[in-house]
DNA sequence: CTAATTTTGTACTGATTAATAAAGAATTAA
DNA sequence: TTAATTCTTTATTAATCAGTACAAAATTAG
C-alpha cells in the first residue's frame, strides 16, 4: 500500500530547472555537491511516456532507466521509488491536461464550439499516436485506483476540475441563451462527462475514428 | 506477443462438465488416464475473479494456483499458460455478460424501462462488490487491448453485440412510437453507448452511486 | 588546499516471476 | 494383470523484479 504523497495537484506550472528532485512530493534544490546531469522535466516526461504506453505494473525499473537515460543510482536517488516517479508522471500529465481542457472551455466564442473543441482535442489525442494508449489518467485509474490512494485522489481531482469548468461553461451558455434555460445544468454536465469518458475508452479499444466523430456530434446534438 | 487463440466468442453456453480442458481454445475430453479432480468452470470462475480484482499483470500464477486450488502442474496441464487461462476467463465473462445485457434489451415492456434496466444493472454491478473492480472487459481492454490481439478481439466483439442489440431495441421503440422518428438511430445508439461506458469508468474511479444514478437518468432523458 | 556534500555508475541483493521436469498416482483398454 | 494414458505433486529452472550498497566523481564551503 502507498501513502498519499502527492502533495497538491494545483497549478504549480512548469518546473523545468536543473538539479531538483521530488522527495515526498517536496521539491528539493541542492546547494553543494555534484550537480545533476539531467533535467527533471525531461526525466519525468520520459517516465510519463513509458507509464502511458505500458501501465504501471508492466513497466520495469530497468525500462525506466533506459528510457530516461538515468542509471539506477541516479533514478533512486532523485525519485526514491518506482511509485514516486509514477506519481510525478501522473501529476505532470494531470497538470498539462487539465490546463489545456479548462482553457478550451474558457475560450471566447460559442459554447458549442468550446465543447466541440474539447471533444475534438480528445479524439486527436487518441488517434494521433500510433500506440493508441488513450488517456494516461483513465488507464491509471482503472489499473490502480482501487488500491492506490495517490491514483484515486489525483483522478478524482482531475475529474472534479473538468466538471467544474464544464458547469461554468454550460451556465454561461444558458445565460447567453445558447442553451435552453429549461435544461438542468447538472444533467447536461453528466451527459457531457459520460460521453466524454465513454468516448475515450471506446477509442482505445475500438480504434474507429469515424465512430468517435459521430459520437462527439451526437453528444453536442443532445445538449443543444 | 500472443496469437489469437480465442476461437469464437459465440454462444457456446455453459460448459460445466468434469475432465475437460481448453488447449488452443479447443475443448478436449479425455477418455482414459487419471481423471481430473476439479471442475473446469469452477477453476475458470476463480481465475476470472482474480483477474477481475488484480488485472493481468498484477496477477501471479501462484495467486492463480492458490485461488483455484490447483497445483502448478494441473494448472499448466489443463490450460497451457497464464495467458490462455486469462482468455478463458475473459471469454466466460463476456458470454455471461452479453447474454444478460441482450436479454434485458429484448424483454417485454417499454423501451425506456429496458434501457433503464441495463443502466441499473451496470450500477448494481459496479457498487455491489466492495472491491469496486468495475467491468472486467473494460479493465482488460484498457490494460491490454493495444498489445494483446485476443483481448482486442473479444472486447470489440462484446461492444459490437451490445451495439447491435441497442440498435434493434431503439428501432423497436421508434416503430412503437416510444421514440421520436425524427431522431437518428445511430446517434441514439452512440449516445447510449458513450454514456454507458463513461458511467462504468467513472463508477470505478469516483465511487459515487448517487452521481451514477443521476447520470443514468440524464442519459434516458436525452434519448426520450 | 581540505572537508563536506551530492550524484553517478556498477555490482549486488533476496524475492518473485512464468514455466518446466520428472516421478508417482489413478484411471482405461486389452 | 499389464500397458498406455492422463493427472497431480514437488522440486527446480533461468530470468526478471524492485531496491540497495558502495566507491568514484564532481561540486561548494572554508
Amino acid at each position: 500500500m502507498y501513502s498519499m504523497s502527492i502533495f497538491d495537484g494545483s497549478v504549480q506550472k512548469y518546473y523545468d530547472d536543473f538539479s531538483t528532485g521530488y522527495r515526498n512530493g517536496v521539491k528539493e534544490v541542492s546547494k553543494s555537491g555534484r550537480p545533476r546531469e539531467f533535467k527533471d522535466t525531461a526525466v519525468i516526461d520520459a517516465a510519463m511516456e513509458l507509464f502511458w504506453t505500458n501501465g504501471y505494473e508492466a513497466c520495469s525499473t530497468e525500462d525506466l532507466c533506459k528510457h530516461t537515460g538515468l542509471g539506477r543510482g541516479s533514478l533512486y536517488n532523485a525519485y526514491g521509488s518506482k511509485h514516486e516517479l509514477y506519481e510525478q508522471a501522473l501529476l505532470r500529465y494531470h497538470q498539462i491536461g487539465i490546463e489545456a481542457q479548462v482553457e478550451m472551455l474558457q475560450n471566447l466564442g460559442p459554447i458549442k464550439d468550446r465543447l466541440r473543441a474539447l471533444l475534438d482535442w480528445a479524439i486527436e489525442e487518441d488517434f494521433s499516436n500510433e500506440k493508441r494508449r488513450g488517456c494516461l489518467l483513465i488507464n491509471a485509474a482503472l489499473e490502480r485506483a482501487q488500491r492506490d490512494p495517490a491514483v484515486e485522489r489525483l483522478f478524482k481531482q482531475h475529474v472534479d476540475l473538468l466538471e467544474e469548468a464544464l458547469h461554468r461553461a454550460i451556465d454561461t451558455g444558458k445565460e447567453s441563451g445558447e442553451i435552453s434555460q429549461q435544461r438542468q445544468t447538472p444533467d447536461l454536465v453528466s451527459l457531457f462527462m459520460g460521453n466524454y469518458y465513454g468516448l475515450r475508452v471506446l477509442n482505445v479499444a475500438m480504434q474507429n475514428r469515424e465512430r468517435a466523430v459521430q459520437m462527439a456530434e451526437a453528444t453536442l446534438t443532445a445538449i443543444f
